[in-house]
DNA sequence: TATAATGCTTATCATAATAGTCTACTTAGT
DNA sequence: ACTAAGTAGACTATTATGATAAGCATTATA
Protein backbone atom coordinates (compact mmCIF):
# COMPACT_ATOMS: atom_id res chain seq x y z
CA UNK A 1 0.00 0.00 0.00
CA UNK A 2 2.60 2.56 -0.60
CA UNK A 3 1.90 5.58 -2.76
CA UNK A 4 4.14 5.94 -5.66
CA UNK A 5 6.65 8.76 -6.01
CA UNK A 6 4.52 10.46 -8.59
CA UNK A 7 1.60 11.09 -6.42
CA UNK A 8 3.66 12.37 -3.70
CA UNK A 9 6.24 14.70 -5.73
CA UNK A 10 3.31 15.87 -7.37
CA UNK A 11 1.44 17.28 -3.98
CA UNK A 12 4.53 18.73 -2.80
CA UNK A 13 5.10 20.03 -6.51
CA UNK A 14 1.56 21.59 -6.52
CA UNK A 15 1.83 23.04 -2.84
CA UNK A 16 4.90 24.75 -3.70
CA UNK A 17 3.13 26.25 -6.72
CA UNK A 18 0.52 27.45 -4.35
CA UNK A 19 2.85 28.91 -1.69
CA UNK A 20 5.23 30.59 -4.36
CA UNK A 21 2.47 31.60 -6.34
CA UNK A 22 2.40 35.59 -7.28
CA UNK A 23 1.85 37.52 -10.18
CA UNK A 24 3.04 35.90 -13.26
CA UNK A 25 3.62 32.30 -13.98
CA UNK A 26 6.30 30.15 -12.14
CA UNK A 27 9.18 28.33 -13.74
CA UNK A 28 9.28 24.59 -13.43
CA UNK A 29 12.91 25.29 -13.25
CA UNK A 30 12.34 26.56 -9.65
CA UNK A 31 9.73 24.24 -8.43
CA UNK A 32 12.31 21.38 -9.44
CA UNK A 33 14.96 23.41 -7.75
CA UNK A 34 13.16 24.03 -4.45
CA UNK A 35 11.63 20.77 -4.40
CA UNK A 36 14.61 18.82 -5.35
CA UNK A 37 12.93 17.19 -8.06
CA UNK A 38 14.74 16.79 -11.42
CA UNK A 39 13.10 18.96 -14.19
CA UNK A 40 12.20 16.14 -16.64
CA UNK A 41 10.65 13.80 -14.03
CA UNK A 42 8.61 17.02 -12.42
CA UNK A 43 7.12 17.68 -16.82
CA UNK A 44 5.89 14.29 -16.30
CA UNK A 45 4.19 15.34 -13.01
CA UNK A 46 2.78 18.50 -14.01
CA UNK A 47 1.15 17.16 -17.49
CA UNK A 48 -1.55 15.32 -15.65
CA UNK A 49 -2.57 18.15 -13.43
CA UNK A 50 -2.80 20.25 -16.95
CA UNK A 51 -4.81 17.97 -17.94
CA UNK A 52 -6.96 17.48 -15.25
CA UNK A 53 -7.53 21.50 -15.16
CA UNK A 54 -5.52 22.11 -11.74
CA UNK A 55 -2.47 24.16 -13.04
CA UNK A 56 -2.57 26.51 -16.16
CA UNK A 57 0.81 27.06 -18.12
CA UNK A 58 1.98 29.49 -20.27
CA UNK A 59 4.09 28.13 -23.38
CA UNK A 60 7.19 30.28 -25.11
CA UNK A 61 9.78 32.72 -23.04
CA UNK A 62 8.55 33.98 -20.10
CA UNK A 63 6.13 31.13 -19.97
CA UNK A 64 5.93 28.73 -16.63
CA UNK A 65 3.05 27.34 -14.59
CA UNK A 66 0.21 28.50 -12.43
CA UNK A 67 -2.76 27.42 -10.02
CA UNK A 68 -5.98 27.40 -12.27
CA UNK A 69 -8.17 27.64 -9.67
CA UNK A 70 -7.73 29.52 -5.98
CA UNK A 71 -5.57 26.72 -3.96
CA UNK A 72 -8.70 26.39 -1.08
CA UNK A 73 -10.50 25.02 -4.05
CA UNK A 74 -8.35 21.96 -5.08
CA UNK A 75 -8.68 19.26 -2.96
CA UNK A 76 -5.80 16.85 -2.82
CA UNK A 77 -7.72 13.48 -3.79
CA UNK A 78 -7.70 15.47 -7.27
CA UNK A 79 -4.05 15.53 -7.04
CA UNK A 80 -3.52 12.13 -6.49
CA UNK A 81 -6.68 10.69 -8.53
CA UNK A 82 -4.64 12.39 -11.54
CA UNK A 83 -1.28 11.30 -10.71
CA UNK A 84 -2.41 7.64 -8.75
CA UNK A 85 -5.57 6.76 -10.59
CA UNK A 86 -8.50 5.60 -8.00
CA UNK A 87 -7.72 4.93 -4.75
CA UNK A 88 -9.59 1.59 -4.63
CA UNK A 89 -6.81 -1.15 -3.27
CA UNK A 90 -7.90 -3.70 -5.47
CA UNK A 91 -10.09 -2.94 -8.76
CA UNK A 92 -13.19 -4.82 -7.95
CA UNK A 93 -13.76 -2.35 -5.61
CA UNK A 94 -14.46 -0.09 -8.98
CA UNK A 95 -15.63 -2.72 -11.06
CA UNK A 96 -17.79 -5.35 -9.30
CA UNK A 97 -17.70 -7.62 -12.80
CA UNK A 98 -14.22 -7.87 -12.61
CA UNK A 99 -14.83 -10.75 -10.10
CA UNK A 100 -17.70 -13.20 -9.97
CA UNK A 101 -17.64 -13.39 -6.25
CA UNK A 102 -17.80 -9.76 -5.69
CA UNK A 103 -21.54 -9.39 -4.62
CA UNK A 104 -20.91 -12.50 -2.05
CA UNK A 105 -16.88 -10.95 -1.51
CA UNK A 106 -16.77 -9.25 1.96
CA UNK A 107 -13.14 -9.05 1.91
CA UNK A 108 -14.30 -6.63 -1.06
CA UNK A 109 -16.46 -4.77 1.49
CA UNK A 110 -13.53 -4.48 3.88
CA UNK A 111 -11.09 -2.97 1.04
CA UNK A 112 -14.07 -0.63 -0.17
CA UNK A 113 -14.02 0.85 3.49
CA UNK A 114 -10.29 1.36 2.79
CA UNK A 115 -10.92 3.13 0.36
CA UNK A 116 -13.89 5.08 1.84
CA UNK A 117 -11.70 6.32 4.56
CA UNK A 118 -8.80 7.53 2.23
CA UNK A 119 -11.21 9.12 0.12
CA UNK A 120 -12.67 11.09 3.63
CA UNK A 121 -8.73 12.26 3.84
CA UNK A 122 -8.27 13.62 0.89
CA UNK A 123 -11.69 15.39 0.10
CA UNK A 124 -11.95 17.18 2.99
CA UNK A 125 -8.26 18.17 2.64
CA UNK A 126 -7.49 21.40 0.15
CA UNK A 127 -4.02 23.04 -0.99
CA UNK A 128 -5.39 25.82 1.11
CA UNK A 129 -5.26 23.85 3.95
CA UNK A 130 -1.72 22.83 3.68
CA UNK A 131 -0.13 26.20 2.44
CA UNK A 132 -2.10 27.46 5.99
CA UNK A 133 -0.39 24.08 7.77
CA UNK A 134 2.71 25.19 6.20
CA UNK A 135 3.05 29.05 7.34
CA UNK A 136 2.24 27.48 10.74
CA UNK A 137 4.94 25.09 10.83
CA UNK A 138 7.47 27.79 9.57
CA UNK A 139 6.58 30.37 12.28
CA UNK A 140 7.35 27.45 14.99
CA UNK A 141 10.56 26.89 13.09
CA UNK A 142 11.28 30.91 13.60
CA UNK A 143 10.08 30.79 16.89
CA UNK A 144 12.77 28.34 18.12
CA UNK A 145 15.42 29.93 16.70
CA UNK A 146 14.58 33.28 18.11
CA UNK A 147 14.84 31.25 21.85
CA UNK B 1 -2.43 2.64 -3.35
CA UNK B 2 -2.66 -1.07 -3.77
CA UNK B 3 -2.88 -4.16 -2.31
CA UNK B 4 -0.82 -6.91 -3.35
CA UNK B 5 -2.48 -10.10 -3.89
CA UNK B 6 -0.66 -11.31 -0.59
CA UNK B 7 -2.66 -9.57 1.58
CA UNK B 8 -5.89 -10.09 -0.39
CA UNK B 9 -5.30 -13.90 -0.48
CA UNK B 10 -4.16 -14.27 3.34
CA UNK B 11 -6.88 -12.73 4.37
CA UNK B 12 -9.77 -14.99 2.43
CA UNK B 13 -7.43 -18.04 3.40
CA UNK B 14 -7.74 -16.81 7.04
CA UNK B 15 -11.41 -16.10 6.60
CA UNK B 16 -11.90 -19.62 5.10
CA UNK B 17 -10.60 -21.04 7.77
CA UNK B 18 -12.22 -19.27 10.75
CA UNK B 19 -15.75 -20.13 8.78
CA UNK B 20 -14.60 -23.76 8.03
CA UNK B 21 -12.88 -24.75 11.48
CA UNK B 22 -14.00 -27.66 12.83
CA UNK B 23 -12.41 -30.06 15.38
CA UNK B 24 -8.92 -30.74 13.90
CA UNK B 25 -6.82 -29.09 12.16
CA UNK B 26 -7.82 -27.99 7.99
CA UNK B 27 -5.85 -28.92 5.21
CA UNK B 28 -3.76 -26.07 2.99
CA UNK B 29 -4.85 -28.20 -0.11
CA UNK B 30 -8.74 -27.42 0.91
CA UNK B 31 -8.36 -24.23 1.38
CA UNK B 32 -6.51 -23.43 -1.41
CA UNK B 33 -9.35 -25.20 -3.57
CA UNK B 34 -12.00 -23.75 -2.15
CA UNK B 35 -10.44 -20.17 -2.32
CA UNK B 36 -8.99 -20.89 -5.68
CA UNK B 37 -5.42 -20.14 -5.02
CA UNK B 38 -2.60 -22.48 -5.64
CA UNK B 39 -1.58 -24.66 -2.41
CA UNK B 40 2.00 -23.42 -3.10
CA UNK B 41 1.23 -19.89 -3.06
CA UNK B 42 -1.09 -20.79 -0.56
CA UNK B 43 1.57 -21.98 1.46
CA UNK B 44 4.19 -18.46 1.49
CA UNK B 45 0.38 -16.68 2.64
CA UNK B 46 -0.19 -19.00 5.52
CA UNK B 47 4.03 -19.11 6.74
CA UNK B 48 4.00 -14.87 8.10
CA UNK B 49 0.56 -15.56 9.71
CA UNK B 50 1.81 -18.96 11.60
CA UNK B 51 5.18 -16.84 12.67
CA UNK B 52 2.76 -13.87 13.70
CA UNK B 53 0.85 -16.06 16.34
CA UNK B 54 -2.20 -15.92 14.16
CA UNK B 55 -2.62 -19.92 12.92
CA UNK B 56 -1.27 -22.93 14.39
CA UNK B 57 0.00 -25.55 11.87
CA UNK B 58 -0.03 -29.24 12.81
CA UNK B 59 2.40 -30.75 10.53
CA UNK B 60 2.62 -34.36 9.50
CA UNK B 61 0.07 -37.01 8.25
CA UNK B 62 -3.23 -35.90 9.53
CA UNK B 63 -1.49 -32.70 10.17
CA UNK B 64 -2.98 -29.16 9.19
CA UNK B 65 -3.96 -25.46 10.61
CA UNK B 66 -5.82 -24.01 12.62
CA UNK B 67 -6.82 -20.45 14.47
CA UNK B 68 -4.36 -20.07 17.78
CA UNK B 69 -7.07 -17.72 18.77
CA UNK B 70 -10.71 -17.31 18.62
CA UNK B 71 -11.49 -15.26 15.37
CA UNK B 72 -13.13 -12.56 17.83
CA UNK B 73 -9.56 -11.83 18.59
CA UNK B 74 -7.97 -11.83 15.44
CA UNK B 75 -7.94 -8.22 13.87
CA UNK B 76 -7.68 -7.40 10.00
CA UNK B 77 -4.59 -4.97 10.78
CA UNK B 78 -2.68 -8.01 11.92
CA UNK B 79 -3.53 -9.98 8.94
CA UNK B 80 -2.22 -7.16 6.63
CA UNK B 81 0.58 -6.16 8.58
CA UNK B 82 1.85 -9.61 8.41
CA UNK B 83 1.82 -9.76 4.94
CA UNK B 84 2.17 -6.10 3.62
CA UNK B 85 4.42 -4.87 6.12
CA UNK B 86 2.89 -1.46 7.58
CA UNK B 87 0.34 0.68 5.98
CA UNK B 88 2.26 3.97 5.93
CA UNK B 89 1.77 5.12 2.33
CA UNK B 90 5.46 6.94 2.66
CA UNK B 91 8.31 4.67 5.02
CA UNK B 92 9.13 8.73 6.25
CA UNK B 93 5.69 8.50 8.24
CA UNK B 94 7.08 5.48 9.88
CA UNK B 95 10.19 6.73 10.26
CA UNK B 96 11.02 10.42 10.04
CA UNK B 97 15.02 10.09 10.19
CA UNK B 98 14.66 8.94 6.40
CA UNK B 99 14.28 12.68 5.14
CA UNK B 100 15.51 15.73 6.53
CA UNK B 101 12.76 17.90 5.80
CA UNK B 102 10.22 15.50 7.85
CA UNK B 103 9.88 17.95 10.67
CA UNK B 104 8.56 20.50 8.17
CA UNK B 105 6.89 18.46 5.63
CA UNK B 106 3.11 18.78 5.80
CA UNK B 107 2.45 16.40 3.23
CA UNK B 108 3.80 14.05 5.21
CA UNK B 109 0.93 15.03 7.67
CA UNK B 110 -1.32 14.16 5.22
CA UNK B 111 0.43 10.42 4.54
CA UNK B 112 0.29 9.65 8.17
CA UNK B 113 -3.79 10.81 8.45
CA UNK B 114 -4.08 8.84 5.55
CA UNK B 115 -2.22 5.69 7.20
CA UNK B 116 -4.36 6.44 10.62
CA UNK B 117 -7.57 6.44 8.31
CA UNK B 118 -7.10 2.89 6.91
CA UNK B 119 -5.67 1.55 9.88
CA UNK B 120 -8.73 2.96 12.30
CA UNK B 121 -10.75 0.53 9.66
CA UNK B 122 -8.82 -2.74 10.06
CA UNK B 123 -7.99 -2.08 13.79
CA UNK B 124 -12.09 -2.38 14.28
CA UNK B 125 -12.21 -4.93 12.19
CA UNK B 126 -11.79 -8.89 13.04
CA UNK B 127 -12.29 -12.26 12.09
CA UNK B 128 -15.75 -12.87 13.54
CA UNK B 129 -17.32 -9.80 12.42
CA UNK B 130 -16.43 -10.90 8.47
CA UNK B 131 -17.55 -14.72 9.33
CA UNK B 132 -21.04 -12.96 10.77
CA UNK B 133 -21.33 -10.68 7.57
CA UNK B 134 -20.28 -13.47 5.44
CA UNK B 135 -23.22 -15.77 7.07
CA UNK B 136 -25.86 -12.47 6.50
CA UNK B 137 -24.75 -12.68 2.80
CA UNK B 138 -25.00 -16.39 2.70
CA UNK B 139 -28.83 -16.18 4.24
CA UNK B 140 -29.41 -13.45 1.68
CA UNK B 141 -28.79 -14.86 -1.39
CA UNK B 142 -30.81 -18.25 -0.06
CA UNK B 143 -33.84 -15.96 0.36
CA UNK B 144 -33.10 -14.96 -3.20
CA UNK B 145 -33.17 -18.28 -4.72
CA UNK B 146 -36.52 -19.46 -2.20
CA UNK B 147 -38.44 -16.41 -4.14
C1' DT C 1 10.27 -48.93 11.51
C1' DA C 2 8.87 -47.84 6.87
C1' DT C 3 5.94 -45.01 4.40
C1' DA C 4 2.76 -41.81 3.13
C1' DA C 5 0.78 -37.45 4.14
C1' DT C 6 1.35 -33.29 5.44
C1' DG C 7 3.45 -28.51 6.18
C1' DC C 8 8.09 -25.77 5.38
C1' DT C 9 11.91 -23.73 2.87
C1' DT C 10 14.54 -22.23 -0.80
C1' DA C 11 15.42 -21.28 -5.49
C1' DT C 12 13.98 -19.68 -9.71
C1' DC C 13 11.56 -17.04 -13.22
C1' DA C 14 8.55 -14.14 -16.17
C1' DT C 15 6.14 -10.04 -16.21
C1' DA C 16 4.95 -5.58 -15.02
C1' DA C 17 5.46 -1.28 -12.59
C1' DT C 18 8.37 2.35 -11.06
C1' DA C 19 11.43 6.05 -11.41
C1' DG C 20 13.83 8.38 -14.09
C1' DT C 21 16.74 10.29 -18.36
C1' DC C 22 17.24 11.97 -22.91
C1' DT C 23 16.07 13.89 -27.34
C1' DA C 24 13.43 16.27 -30.35
C1' DC C 25 9.43 19.41 -31.00
C1' DT C 26 6.32 23.41 -30.35
C1' DT C 27 5.13 27.89 -28.74
C1' DA C 28 5.74 32.63 -27.66
C1' DG C 29 8.25 36.80 -26.13
C1' DT C 30 12.15 40.03 -27.36
C1' DA D 1 15.51 35.24 -36.02
C1' DC D 2 16.71 33.78 -31.56
C1' DT D 3 15.99 32.13 -27.21
C1' DA D 4 13.44 30.60 -23.26
C1' DA D 5 10.11 28.21 -21.91
C1' DG D 6 6.73 23.97 -21.80
C1' DT D 7 5.29 19.20 -24.42
C1' DA D 8 5.65 14.61 -26.05
C1' DG D 9 7.54 10.39 -26.61
C1' DA D 10 10.96 6.86 -26.66
C1' DC D 11 14.02 4.54 -23.93
C1' DT D 12 16.20 2.16 -19.83
C1' DA D 13 17.65 0.33 -15.36
C1' DT D 14 15.93 -1.38 -11.21
C1' DT D 15 12.76 -3.40 -8.25
C1' DA D 16 8.43 -5.62 -6.92
C1' DT D 17 4.97 -8.92 -7.90
C1' DG D 18 3.02 -13.22 -8.55
C1' DA D 19 3.79 -17.04 -9.13
C1' DT D 20 5.90 -22.34 -9.80
C1' DA D 21 8.70 -26.15 -8.61
C1' DA D 22 11.72 -29.13 -6.16
C1' DG D 23 13.23 -30.94 -2.24
C1' DC D 24 13.29 -30.95 3.15
C1' DA D 25 11.27 -31.95 7.70
C1' DT D 26 7.88 -33.87 10.63
C1' DT D 27 4.48 -37.05 12.29
C1' DA D 28 0.53 -40.49 12.28
C1' DT D 29 -0.24 -45.04 11.43
C1' DA D 30 0.13 -49.72 9.18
Amino acid sequence: MKLSTKGRYATRAILDLAINQGEGPILLKEIAQRQQISLSYLEHLITPLIAGGLIRSTRGAKGGVSLAKPPEEIKLIEVIQLLEGSLAPVECVNNPKLCPRSELCVTRDVWTELKNAMTGVLESTTLQDLVDRQKEKGKAVKAMYYI
